[in-house]
RNA sequence: GGGCGGCUAGCUCAGUUGGUUAGAGCGUUACAUUGACAUUGUAAAGGUCACAGGUUCGACUCCUGUGCCGCCCACCA
């Protein structure tokens, strides 16, 4: 075994660990040497292919590493299934932005097919380097089980599904307003809107003379395609023209339109009349369609003016309304001009104002009741009828999935209640075509093309998160019926952001209680953004984005790891810093020296390792050790993340290093040493897997990787060692603080053994006592009172004693801290006497309570006097 | 408009059913350093637990209200 260097150096191990690991296949489940029972399966939330790897993949794939990884030491049938997201709008943007900087042009100067063959270009090369950083954060998924959202078996499983909501009646094509985006040129999701608050000026405003009274409205422009005025029933002023019809001329376009009344008019909004434009605003065609108004489109799907509206025909949007409302102003029209502050809709992908437009678009029906597939939703049997919306909510309700953080329930529950038809179609040209295809009059509907001739395909693709809603199951070789599917569906967790709640996890609940009648997972946990030191959002024009690749360069993917997984709690957002993750880099340093002594202490050793705990030191951390593996191990399985390891790190660090290590070098038992510390490589390893697994070679056969997990074991249970090792912690740190005046309890009779003569100078750090102590130990005396053998050392039995070291104390400094604790033991007795004196704490707290006081009460009188006599003697 | 989360040391955060004198890491200060580890060690300083009421023998913890910060949903014609 080479000598370890004194630095951890992760750059020099990483990349041949991951080689080591990819190389021995058991990233694969079916490779495992062991292959336990249990079933442990994550699919990954596929990482768009649009560009490199940021913080939240960090996130990710440090959690679900974490849980792979001790899920496989224990045993289980192990499945982390990697993949990549074709991410439709926002990888063809990408490629149209590249287009226009390099070549000017756009993708219909190139048409579709020519397009496409761009993007794949693209695609190709992006998803080659994320698959790489994937790798380098140390991602522990079976690369040869690999899916892709618009790979071929992806695709004909979309295909299969949209093909069965459609015979199942769920998929319609319908004319229906929806979020337009001018710029990309298709159709937004609901929730793909996003608002931003802005200041607009809201005119109130008279459509002509012969109109008898004013609206009020934002968008001036969108009222050529006004068909009625609305106004509330019970609104006195307006009563008398409701059901009258009013042609007239409005900034010289002619409209006709009918006083209608909805229950829906604010009567204290504006004027409390409003101008209904069925075509551009979501309420306004609903309420057409209640009463049954023509529709006028007004804007097209360029954002501009159509047709038939005179001067302003082909004029922007935004040139529109300033030229209508200078000519209402000119006309005299105009009643009120104000600025107010209005949320404005834009495209989340690009930002970009959206245009509420009708459009033929596909829907999927949330609310029609369908034959159930599957018989995995509790209280629903397959082949009774339900509504997708009913079975995403069965699912969660009846408990069979669990979201943690569970404040996120309600948020799912509100969401999924008040969900409207899913527009699925798209008008890119990237992703899954809609397999729907036309020729004259027929139309077919398959996961295949037709045979015959002059078959015309649908130009839409499908949104892309219906293809990522089947991911659990199409990657595990749906619709066929695998031996996967079989074994790792329901995955065991999904692991992901709380942005996309609504956009992905709701969405998979939902077409996997359709398609299988049955959940996509059983427990869902939600992590939170990471933010910088400010607790700012990372954004490229804040210059405040830390690039985890980089990060992990500098510290080490280790740190990077630790500092994602710890300290954090789900569902709450993180910040992140350099400091933060440079503390975690010297932890992994710190790991790495007490593996060097270790190894140093051992190396030349040939003998058996036998372990055999046999001073308190050794019995005492035996037992401890034992406790944080159950600690740990339950931490883990209730994806307690940040517990977990900030038990481990305590313990490795104040107890392992500070105390066990200390004494080992005067009493060593390198056996022991060793066995103990490989243990500890192994409770790290699912957190920090580079560092453990280089450092194993040396404790154990074989990869880290795939090692036991440890058990915990009740025999190594040792309260007692456990409660005599704080006791002569205590000892040994009052003589490091001179004052070894530790009272002993009489039933315990204990003998500190002190060989080396006290050096004649001031002592305060640990490792000097440790070295004047050359032999340190607790041993209980029988009972019989038979006195223990004084020649090895001092006695310390139910007295006051005084070290040798005592003589050196610095008086005036004594003194001071003497005094000071006289004060505070004298405060805190008061406290207590107070407390006891109180007739309703003593009458109404619990028995044991008020008898803990009173022992404290004594041990606290003891104390106070025992402080006074140090303090006589001094003087 | 509806809802959610946060407010604890200079900073980042723990605090597990109400019960010792509220904890950790980083930072600060002092001291130490031929040591497995200067990526270290030992200590110290530092808190009206946002505020106001209430319940209770007892509240960081439970209830009500207020303030500030952040987020989500709906929507403003």
């Amino acid at each position: 075994m080479p000598e370890l260097p004194k630095a951890y150096n992760p750059k020099e191990v990483e990349d041949k660990i991951y080689q080591k690991w990819e190389k021995s296949g058991y990233f694969n489940p079916d490779k495992l040497p062991r292959q336990g029972r249990d079933v442990f399966s994550i699919v990954m939330p596929p990482p768009n292919v649009t560009g490199t790897l940021h913080l939240g993949h960090a996130v990710m794939l440090a959690l679900e590493d974490i849980l792979i990884r001790y899920h496989r030491m224990k045993g289980d049938k192990t499945l982390w299934l990697p993949g990549t997201d074709h991410a439709a709008i926002a990888t063809q943007t990408k490629v149209e932005k590249l287009l226009k900087e390099k070549e000017g042009k756009s993708r219909h100067d190139l048409g579709r097919e020519k397009f496409l063959a761009e993007v794949e270009k693209f695609v190709s090369e992006t998803k080659g380097v994320i698959k790489n950083q994937i790798r380098k954060m140390g991602s522990s998924c079976d690369w040869s089980r690999e899916a892709y959202t618009l790979d071929e078996p992806r695709s004909f499983a979309v295909r299969t599904v949209f093909k069965m909501m459609h015979d199942d009646g769920l998929i319609y094509r319908g004319e229906r307003i929806v979020n337009w985006c001018p710029r990309c040129g298709s159709t937004l999701a609901d929730d793909e809107v996003e608002y931003r608050t802005q200041k607009a000026k809201f005119y109130t405003f008279r459509y002509s003379k012969d109109f008898p009274f004013a609206i009020a409205t934002t968008r001036p422009e969108t009222k050529l395609g006004d068909t009625a005025v609305a106004v509330n029933p019970k609104d006195e002023r307006y009563k008398k023209y409701i059901g009258k019809t009013f042609e007239i001329d409005f900034v010289g376009v002619s409209l006709k339109l009918k006083i209608i009344a909805d229950r829906a008019i604010d009567a204290a909004f504006g004027t409390g009349a409003l101008g209904v434009t069925p075509a551009h605003s979501m309420a306004d065609w609903q309420m057409a369609e209640r009463n049954n108004l023509p529709v006028v489109k007004v804007v097209d799907e360029q954002g501009k003016i159509r047709q038939g509206f005179g001067a302003y025909s082909g004029k922007t949007v935004a040139e529109a309304r300033n030229l209508i409302a200078e000519k209402l102003k000119e006309d005299g029209l105009i009643e009120k001009e104000e600025e107010i502050e209005n949320n404005l809709s834009l495209c989340y992908r690009c930002g970009t104002p959206i245009e509420p437009l009708p459009s033929l678009q596909w829907f999927i029906d949330v609310n029609k009741k369908f034959k159930i597939k599957g018989n995995g939703i509790k209280g629903y049997k397959k082949g009774s009828e339900a509504t997708l919306k009913e079975l995403a909510i069965a699912a969660v309700k009846g408990g069979q999935i669990k979201i943690l953080p569970d404040r996120f329930l309600k948020v799912y529950y509100h969401w999924m209640e008040n969900l409207r038809d899913w527009c699925i179609s798209r008008q890119i040209w990237f992703g899954h075509r809609v397999p729907v295809w036309y020729k004259g009059k027929e139309t077919y509907v398959g996961a295949g093309r037709p045979e015959g001739e002059g078959w015309k395909q649908d130009e839409d693709t499908l949104d892309t998160w219906f293809s990522s809603g089947l991911w659990t199951f199409t990657t595990l070789g749906w619709p066929e019926k695998t031996s996967d599917f079989k074994t790792y569906h329901p995955t065991s967790v999904l692991e992901t952001g709380y942005d996309i709640l609504f956009f992905w996890i709701a969405r998979m609940i939902l077409m996997t209680t359709y398609v299988l009648g049955d959940i996509p997972f059983k427990n869902v946990y939600l992590h939170g953004m990471v933010r910088d030191e400010k607790g700012r959002k990372m954004s490229k024009s804040l210059g405040n984005i830390i690039d985890p690749l980089e990060t992990a360069d500098k510290y080490g993917t280790d740190a990077v790891r630790l500092s994602l997984a710890l300290g954090t709690s789900p569902g709450s957002d993180m910040r992140l810093y350099d400091e933060k993750i440079a503390g975690f880099r010297n932890f992994t340093n710190k790991i790495w020296n007490i593996g060097r002594y270790v190894v140093e202490k051992t190396k030349d050793k040939k003998t058996k390792i036998k372990v055999k705990a046999e001073t308190v030191a050794e019995r005492w951390i035996l037992s401890r050790l034992n406790g944080v593996i159950g600690e740990v191990t339950s931490h883990l399985e209730n994806c307690e993340f940040s517990q977990a390891g900030e038990k481990l790190r305590a313990f490795s660090w104040d107890e392992f290093a500070d105390w066990y290590l200390e004494i080992n070098k005067i009493q060593p038992n390198n056996s022991l040493l060793a066995a103990a510390y490989s243990v500890l490589l192994k409770l790290w390893h699912p957190f920090m897997p580079y560092v453990t697994e280089e450092l194993w070679p040396n404790f154990g056969g074989g990869l880290l990787l795939v090692a036991e997990w440890p058990k915990a074991e009740k025999k190594l249970s040792d309260k007692k060692a456990e409660k005599d090792f704080e006791f002569l912690r205590s000892i040994i740190t009052a003589i490091r603080g001179m004052r070894a005046d530790y009272r002993i309890e009489p039933a315990k009779k204990v003998r500190v053994v002190v060989y080396a003569g006290a050096k004649k100078k001031f002592i305060d750090s640990q490792s000097e006592i440790i070295k004047n102590l050359a032999r340190v130990e607790i041993l209980e005396v029988e009972k019989s009172g038979k006195k223990p053998d004084q020649s090895a050392g001092m006695i310390i039995s139910g007295a006051e004693i005084y070290l040798p070291l005592a003589g050196m104390i610095d008086v005036a400094k004594e003194k001071n801290q003497l005094e000071k604790e006289l004060g505070e033991a004298e405060k805190y007795l008061a406290v207590i006497k107070n407390k006891l004196s109180n007739k309703s704490f003593t009458e109404h707290a619990p028995k044991e309570i008020v008898d803990g006081e009173k022992e404290k009460l004594e041990t606290q009188k003891e104390k106070v006097e025992k402080i006074k006599n140090q303090l006589k003697s001094i003087i």
